[in-house]
DNA sequence: CCCTGCGAGCTTGTATGTAACATAGATACA
DNA sequence: TGTATCTATGTTACATACAAGCTCGCAGGG
């Protein structure tokens, strides 16, 4: 049985990231209880949670507004995905365990594209990208990392229905992947670089 | 009338960041609330806070444990530090006020350490940093910014008593002022990675 | 027509009660 | 002796109760 707040928590967070609860929402603890069968106290905590996360913000006395997307939170996310993870790709050591963790999720990629799964594409995707962050050891940044990653979730529709789009992404990741191979750490951030630079246009002509 | 909550989340960080809490001490929510003289509501809340802030960690049914620093803890949080503080300096354009406003930390920091105020002086030094990351204009850094300075207040006994260092410290700064009214990035750049790189080896030595 | 004041109905903030869980230490037993 | 179990105690997780704050609409006066 999981707890009453991390069901509460799911809920809310879920319904944010697929826009059920959509930016300018005004929702009430009370609401959220009875939706999902707890009471308001383990709501409570889960609002307190999501807005340090940055997806509400809590105002005394009225409730809980889901904050819209912002110009300023996309550019601010993608700014500092790029910070991230062009400090990882320099930094981090990649063993051949690591690299056949980066080949399987490529793989994933590539199967989940070719059956038309977005969700569980753009999963592995997630999971590429995290394991190169993570393997530069700073738990900070990597949790920094996951939380952006989140955020990101709501600023554009699952973009794999779009073959060109997932082919191009696939292309990226195998050639961050060939660069980590090298061991060229320069060439793994200028490959970081490259695929972020082409995911962030496609984003905003989408968007 | 400020609220329950925050006195009960001022309270502990304070004890936290002092040490009056020292860390590996597991606190509970009632010893805390007839403490703070707040009922246990409001306590569980600015644990809860505590804990995405990275201070403590709370242990179903036990009891919230204050994290004692690590040494990954301590490279973490000025890794961390220098990427986001030369990410800054590298991106940030600092206007005339923001100049005069960097000046006025900086003059702030010399009358403090000639008065022997450690606390006030430190408060200085953080706000001059403060300042140029929230020139970068990026609030998701400026904000992770901000907790990493509270983290870093646990890692070290205030070194303003230190007349060297102060007078190192001071140098540092100036030397980044002037390099920021000359608005050449790399040697603003250069000049605060020095700083973070003097200041991280003097705590490891006095810590 | 516009402004002001007031009340109804919503909301949260906080206190408190209750049941379940975790742990430590004692005790019984092989 | 070592181990399993029982029990006492402390702690949280969650529900609920209640008071106080905010908002909005409406009535009444200018």
């Amino acid at each position: 049985m999981t707890s009453a707040t991390s069901r509460a928590y799911d809920h809310v967070k879920q319904a944010i990231l697929d826009r059920a609860y959509p930016g300018g929402a005004l929702l009430s603890e009370g609401e959220i209880a009875s939706a999902v069968g707890v009471s308001r106290t383990p709501v409570r905590e889960a609002l307190l949670r999501l807005e340090t996360e940055g997806l509400v913000r809590l105002y005394p006395k009225r409730g809980a507004l889901v904050l819209p997307v912002s110009a300023q939170e996309i550019s601010d996310v993608f700014e500092t995905r790029e910070l991230v993870e062009t400090f990882a790709a320099g930094k981090a050591t990649l063993g051949p365990d690591r690299i056949d963790e980066l080949a399987g999720w490529l793989e994933a990629m590539r199967t989940h594209a070719a059956g038309g799964d977005a969700r569980e594409f753009a999963r592995a995707d997630r999971c590429f990208h995290r394991t190169m962050v993570a393997a530069a050891g700073n738990e900070i940044i990597t949790q920094l990392y996951d939380a952006l990653r989140d955020r990101q979730l709501r600023m554009a529709r699952l973009t794999a229905d779009d073959p060109d789009r997932t082919a191009t992404a696939i292309q990226d990741h195998a050639e961050i992947l060939e660069a980590v191979r090298t061991g060229d750490r320069e060439r793994i951030r200028a490959a970081v670089h490259r695929h972020l630079h082409t995911a962030v246009t496609a984003l905003r002509g989408h968007a």
